[in-house]
DNA sequence: TCCACTTATTAGTATCATACTAACGATATT
DNA sequence: AATATCGTTAGTATGATACTAATAAGTGGA
């Protein structure tokens, strides 16, 4: 019956801000680049993309990969909650290593809605530690 | 070679949290009381029972289950994180109950050493939001 | 004592995510 | 043309999750 699209797994995860942060200007990727940054084989990164296609999150031809406009939107939120967890971590006492990837186990499965309270709550901090910009709305 | 012993899959955590709240003074709980609880069936019941026993975290006979002295640890940080995210949601304006099943998405997650940070930065309260005690220490 | 009920357990099946190797095809480079 | 690179397919494996059906084992009542 429902196939829980719209929930994420880690790999995908990790497969969707790849592509958000290593394609920028709506530039493909090619697969054997996505397998080498996430450490798999290419079948293996292929079949994560085969599931984001089938979540409508991406899309491929040839061995180049793009974000949909949908997947788009994911990973943006995905790294609004990565950078602000990772702020209100680093704010507590966390070290920058250890709070980015503490913030990479949760960024998939906490709300953007909660994290953006939470956002105003520490200060509404405009970077992250890392210097990167904290996305504003989608 | 390694398999990934003291990590925990949601299941697994849930039938921990299970145990730790539902049968308090060492008593052990039946297991189609535990296959309730979760709402599955006996048989996936027992066989989340059966990986946590392998992994050292319950004990059962006859359908009796308890914690183990290190699945009782795990129990309580478990809690812990919960308390402290359920609190951090609370105090940035989200509702009672959706910052309950929030925090039950990342408690087993999420690493009580930094969940004491939190707990640090937004004041140390000493009760969750519904009332109960955030555990001290482990 | 025998039957019915509850409970635990086993066996068998299914799905999904993850990951690999091996093999094949296409393209590009020398 | 030979080689290297890359994508893709096929096949296999494991682990978590979940089910049904069947069996076992105990309890309580008629």
């Amino acid at each position: 019956m429902e196939s829980n699209t719209n929930v994420i797994t880690r790999r995908e995860r990790d497969c969707l801000v790849t592509l958000e942060e290593d394609s920028p200007k709506n530039f493909p990727m090619r697969l054997h680049q996505i397998a080498q940054t996430l450490r798999v084989k290419p079948p293996t990164a292929l079949n994560v993309i085969r599931r984001l296609e089938r979540k409508g999150l991406a899309e491929s031809k040839d061995g180049m990969v793009i974000l949909t406009e949908s997947g788009d939107k994911v990973a943006k939120s995905i790294l609004l909650v990565h950078r602000t967890y990772e702020s209100l971590l680093c704010q507590s006492g966390v070290s920058e290593n250890s709070a980015c990837s503490e913030a990479a186990e949760v960024d998939y499965i906490i709300p953007a809605g909660n994290a953006r309270l939470i956002l105003k709550k520490i200060g509404s901090p405009k970077l992250c530690p890392h210097g990167k910009p904290i996305p504003e709305e989608e």
